[in-house]
RNA sequence: GGCCAGUUGGUGAAGUGGCUUAACACACUACCCUUUCACGGUAGCAUUCACGGAUUCGAAUUCCGUACUGGUCACCA
């Protein structure tokens, strides 16, 4: 060993520590923070992002603080971004960010900024993390340099073993303090380490204190107590080189000057953490919206758990789509749960998207919540009632491409009958409500449809009970009097008339009156016509009905009940 | 186990010391409207805010304790 060399041992940096690590990088964080300058936004505008990991998953809690972030974005005129959080390349999915895509457009919830493969939409990309390597090294290079991070070679079986006695001496577990072996090695042994291979992390030295508290600030909870931080996590791993969530995500939302983070609760714990790097970079800290979790009660316990992929279909998006609620319900229902303010204030403005109103992250149950579905059904078959019928026509035409096409091919080539049926009490004032959601929509209105009802004979009368039938040659002489009318008024007293003549009262209440006067009343009448022409005992307002058959119609399927009932 | 949070009807919840005999909505029940169903209308549905104590003239609301529930303690996000 020569004089030079020797010297040079012996004046070994973190300089000299970083520059081992990381020979490549030659941009320092300045220059990061003059690529991706503040957005140029006015007082009150928000940031705000989706940043799923590419399952290509998106739950109903994904979708619930998506909502939000949308709301809070669009509201204040700012930007909505969708990060690819792919740091594990283990959990990733082929297409993930399509599918994401895909049901974020399906819900309305486009990103503002976005990036698909090589495709970048946005002045603050790579929007997807596995393409921010030189970013975030860069940023580790500097935490090295100002001595706020460092290379740990503990193994996994040198962790486990820590975490064990840790568990037995019944302290803290983790990688902090005494524990944090790696944390003082000398940058000599280190370097050493490394230029003899030794696979490494990189962890964030923390200053912290575990028995000093400090108090964070949550737009939904409030005033929290925390612990500070004092654990030494990784920020690199060993094998890719790319870095934690927890290191990634802080880097991210701060570059991509994002000013408002929405996310489950579950990452209330970590927020001393994440903080505390913030800090070590001298950052302002977003503010946090930690939401409450969607919670499920258990059949078999009682209890309140956290809804889960596994026991609870509804968890998935997809569980939505396959049943046809539009995606606005799914939406509302969400709002309502965010604010349950909502709902009055989408009665007062009508005519305003959700995307107007104003969401308020204190007026959010602290507490997590149950999702309701029949409150779901509820909004849903509101929210139909208010469509037009090509509105109507169109949403089921959609479901049905995919779920139903035998369905969706005779709503295409009878379109004319289908909208005619759709328009039935709909379009005006108090709309009937009976469509909960696209796939239910056939079962109610299939007998409307020639080939299905003269298809089924099976089932086409199953339902019927006898008793409640008047004579069928009374029917007849109905039907061979029966004329078209414009109005349902009209076409009443038509029939009203025809009751009286065969002495039938004219309404059920007169006939109560005195029931030994009348064979029966109007309504029976009524009854039986709606058991031969629908097949069910339940039908919408049997005037539209008629309509919509005609007279043609009407003979064809009361010849058709004649030869049913003879069999 | 440590740390953090939560607990108001079957459900989502309002409520931040007196205006609360606890809003509103879903569900449920009854009645009304009505040719059936749905819609719509009216009424009912927590004498009490997990429990115990304290502060106060006064507490669902403040404080302390207990119980229960949830979250979190990975080179996963």
């Amino acid at each position: 060993m020569d004089a030079f060399s020797y010297k040079k041992e012996v004046f070994m940096t973190n300089h000299d520590l970083a520059e081992l690590i990381f020979p490549n990088i030659t941009k320092t964080i300045d220059d990061y923070e003059k690529q991706y300058p503040e957005r140029n936004l006015g007082e009150g505008v928000k940031v705000t992002r989706f940043a799923p990991s590419p399952t290509g998953f998106i739950h109903i809690g994904n979708l619930l603080s998506t909502v939000i972030d949308y709301v809070l974005a669009k509201n204040s005129n700012g930007i909505f971004y969708l990060r690819n959080e792919d740091t594990d390349k283990a959990r990733e999915k082929e297409n993930a960010v399509d599918l994401i895509m895909k049901t974020l457009s399906h819900y309305d919830l486009f990103p503002d900024e976005y990036q698909i493969e090589e495709e970048i939409h946005g002045e603050y990309g790579p929007y997807i993390q596995s393409k921010r390597k030189e970013i975030y090294h860069t940023f580790i290079k500097y935490l090295i340099e100002i001595g706020r991070a460092y290379p740990c070679f503990c193994t996994k079986e040198i962790l486990e073993e820590t975490r064990n006695s840790q568990e037995t001496d019944k302290v803290r577990t983790g990688y902090y303090g005494n524990y944090a072996f790696c944390r003082n090695l000398t940058i000599e042994e280190q370097i050493q380490r490394i230029k003899r291979g030794d696979p490494y992390v990189i962890r964030f030295k923390s200053l912290g204190d575990f028995e000093k508290k400090f108090i964070f600030n949550d737009l939904v909870k409030g005033k929290i107590e925390l612990p500070m931080n004092d654990q030494d996590v990784p920020i690199m791993k060993s094998d890719n080189q790319l870095p934690t969530y927890h290191f990634a995500h802080i880097v991210d939302d701060h570059l991509m000057r994002t000013t408002h983070v929405v996310r489950g609760e579950e990452w209330l714990s970590s927020v001393p953490l994440h903080i505390e790097l913030f800090q070590a970079f001298g950052w302002k800290v977003p503010k946090y919206i930690h939401i409450p979790l969607l919670l499920k009660k258990d059949e078999e316990t009682g209890n309140a758990r956290k809804i889960s992929k596994r026991k609870d279909p509804e968890f998935s998006m997809s569980y939505y789509e396959e049943k046809g609620y539009p995606s606005l319900a799914v939406i509302e229902a969400l709002m309502t749960i965010a604010n349950s303010n909502y709902e009055e204030w989408h009665q007062q403005h009508p005519d305003l998207k959700f995307t107007s109103f104003p969401f308020s992250p204190k007026k959010m149950s602290t507490s997590g919540a149950y999702f309701d579905l029949e409150k779901l059904d509820h909004l849903s078959k509101n929210y139909i009632s208010t469509l037009t019928k090509e509105e109507v026509y169109q949403g089921v035409l959609s479901w049905t491409k995919k779920y139903d096409p035998s369905f969706h091919k005779l709503l295409k080539s009878e379109k004319e009958r289908s909208l005619a049926i759709f328009n039935i009490e709909r379009e005006q004032k108090k709309p009937r409500k009976d469509f909960i959601n696209w796939s239910g929509v056939k079962n109610q209105i299939s007998y409307l449809y020639d080939s299905y009802f003269f298809e089924d004979y099976e089932k086409t009368y199953q339902d019927l009970t006898e008793e409640e039938e008047i004579e069928m040659d009374l029917l007849k002489a109905y039907i061979d009097s029966y004329q078209e009318k414009e109005s349902e008024s009209e076409w009443f007293e038509d029939i009203k008339n025809f009751a009286i003549h065969h002495n039938y009262a004219p309404s059920p209440k007169i006939y109560q009156e005195d029931p030994t006067l009348y064979k029966g009343h109007v309504g029976m009448i009524c009854e039986t016509l709606r058991h031969v022409i629908t097949g069910k005992k339940e039908s919408p307002n049997l005037f539209q009905i008629l309509k919509i058959i005609g007279k043609e119609g009407l003979i064809k399927r009361f010849e058709f009940f004649q030869k049913q009932n003879l069999k």
